[in-house]
DNA sequence: TAGATAAAAGCAACACGGTTGCAAAATAAA
DNA sequence: TTTATTTTGCAACCGTGTTGCTTTTATCTA
């Protein structure tokens, strides 16, 4: 990675932060720039294993708390118990999130994807049934296992 | 419940284990009843409260992983971190579960249900991606809050 | 029906993920 | 630069689930 683009991959985070109003702080700074570098979603598990500078466990988890409550990532179900978190699109913000699309676990190198073109689909529930919210985990194998 | 109505169930749980080649015991028998008598399903957490005896939480964990293993019930993804468990339909066996119904988990009573007639709908991925597995779960009001 | 054998239950100890309260450090505002 | 406000790190804790091992229970067979 050249010195500019990781002064501009820099100065884009705190931006972000900024726009948010949170304080930019190193952890802050290091989580957000982890999910930007990444195309998959991200456990507690995997942020602490990827930044190299050691935050306390509880600021990782109290910084993605954060970052879900200003609409910055989203959390992601998955079968395993576990939470995973990903970026959210623009349209997101402090206590709105608009995610609706769906996502995808593979089953060979165990990332997970946001599908943010396909939307979720529509449920015909039975009667006396009201939905508020539809979420659809697909599980198989992921376009780079595939090829 | 009247005496007889007793018997039968209790019964009817001794012959479902033994159809699964099951030993029949005091636990697997109270907690397969509790699966029997409850029309959503039921955590961990649940069983231990509701199961008057008092069973070792170890007991009861590997007892609901052994009903995995027979198909006898399925677990239910949810977004909390909760694994919740749900009896499955006739088809399932084995090593071979068959679930292909959606969940829908009650922002009010906090229940989840089994909408075993409503099928998981085909999802068109993008290039690349193939599926194996589908799951999708509804969050809203429930049957018996919206009366 | 009693004894042998196999299976399950109970217990203790542990691993892991996540939370809470509080003091120290860092950030933002003045 | 000083002050007020946030955030961090630490320690301690909780809930959920697991593992190894011993005792008890269920099942099979004589
Ligand atoms: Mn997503
Ligand atoms: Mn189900
Ligand atoms: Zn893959
Ligand atoms: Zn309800």
């Amino acid at each position: 990675m050249s010195k500019t683009a990781h002064i501009n991959i820099d100065a884009q985070v705190g931006e972000l932060l900024k726009r948010n109003s949170l304080s930019v702080t190193d952890s802050r700074k290091k989580i957000l720039q982890l999910f930007l570098e990444q195309q998959g979603a991200l456990a507690h598990g995997d942020i602490e294993k990827r930044a190299g500078e050691k935050f306390d466990r509880v600021t990782v988890y109290r910084t993605l708390q954060t970052f879900v409550d200003k609409g910055i990532i989203h959390t992601i179900p998955t079968a395993d118990n576990s939470i995973r978190y990903a970026l959210c699109k623009d349209e997101c913000s402090a206590g709105h999130h608009h995610d609706h699309h769906i996502h995808f676990v593979c089953n060979n190198c165990n990332n997970t994807f946001c599908l943010d073109d396909v939307v979720t689909p529509e449920i015909n529930l039975p009667k006396g049934y009201a939905a508020e919210h539809v979420e659809v985990v697909v599980e198989g194998i992921c376009k780079n296992c595939n090829s």
